[in-house]
DNA sequence: CTTAACGGAGTGATTATTCATTCCGCTTAA
DNA sequence: TTAAGCGGAATGAATAATCACTCCGTTAAG
């Protein structure tokens, strides 16, 4: 089927995440795509089965690059609260310091490709759910499913990020930090 | 310029809603918004400029019926507290009984059109930023920027809200007060 | 009759995908 | 050491499909 990894593949995929992530899925002429690349326009029909193909392979590679990202210094020995502030706070500095990857993955979750993704069960999802049983374990985490858990810990991330790279707002790391207490106050158990 | 409102602008502007929730705005095809509405083709550009002007439209009339949604309810002499979660509680049961209007916002909000929107400030907007504020000076809120508050509380209803209409969950009356109470701690000012 | 609203086939622009052809690096025979 | 042969990667013009928008004949209201 498609050929072994090389360097157009790469140009291709790299030209392919600009191209979205600034003008959306639906208006990034394939051509144009290539055009970035450097490539003709039948290359990427040797790499990928079509365009929607080039979209899910993108999504896994970043997945990819994301995972060892979020988990940069997660321990089982530490703190639960210390734990979900490295996780969440690894998500916002990946998802702010790198704006295309940010872009696509917003429009790829806001899309049927997303969705289909997000039933089977994104691999770094499963970071954030052991995490929240463990917090409800120790009972210093709120007894709610899973997804309303996620809706407070990631929903202010991702509107943050967005408005971040919509030049709507400076985020500092002073507002960092405090996004992130703001969403463990939103999920720990009250005293 | 566009005749004056009649039932065939309205049922316009139904069909487009439905159709742009189901398929996005680049997989509606004007015939297609059309057909849905029992019109000719050539119908819509009697009521609407282009298809950008029918979806800017859209909104308009949708934000129409969102401001008093979210209001009721609301008076000065209530807590903070009290108007947060009548404020945030109003928006919430909105969208989650309004698939076609929250798909359709989450997408504007995500384009080109959401952003122009967004820097001159939605008329919803101020009943939410009057509240903070007001939160602030009474010492009952963390005294971040109004932004960073907004993605705290938002974020959350915004994601919770997806999920639901994407079927991946069942937002019970239950998790509505857990969630609404969460973004309420995210925001408040610890003791 | 006059005039405005309407319908829907038609138009031109855009775009994903294909495929006949070219190009390039390697092998091998003289 | 050449040079002819070969295989598959790369190309981009051609194709077929889609879609926003226009135009003009028809309808209906006054």
């Amino acid at each position: 089927m498609a050929p072994r990894p090389t360097d157009k593949r790469s140009a291709i995929l790299h030209a392919a995440l600009e191209i979205f992530a600034e003008n959306g899925f639906h208006s990034s002429p394939t051509s144009l795509i290539a055009q970035k690349a450097g490539v003709g326009a039948g290359t990427i029909y040797r790499y990928f089965e079509s365009k929607d193909d080039l979209i899910k392979v993108l999504q896994q590679e970043i997945d990819i690059k994301l995972k060892p990202a979020i988990q940069e210094g997660l321990t089982a020995d530490k703190t639960v609260k210390a734990n979900f502030l490295l996780l969440h706070g690894n998500l916002l500095r990946y998802l702010l310091a790198n704006r295309n990857e940010s872009r696509f993955l917003e429009q790829f979750y806001n899309s049927p490709y997303g969705l289909e993704k997000k039933r089977e069960g994104s691999s770094c999802g499963n970071l954030f759910i052991d995490l929240q049983q463990r917090g409800i374990r120790e009972k210093v985490v709120k007894d709610l499913p899973s997804d309303a858990l996620f809706a407070l810990s990631i929903g202010p991330l991702v509107v943050l990020t967005r408005d971040h790279h919509n030049g709507l707002m400076v985020v500092t790391d002073d507002i960092i930090a405090a996004v992130l207490e703001g969403c463990w106050d939103a999920v720990k158990q009250g005293t």
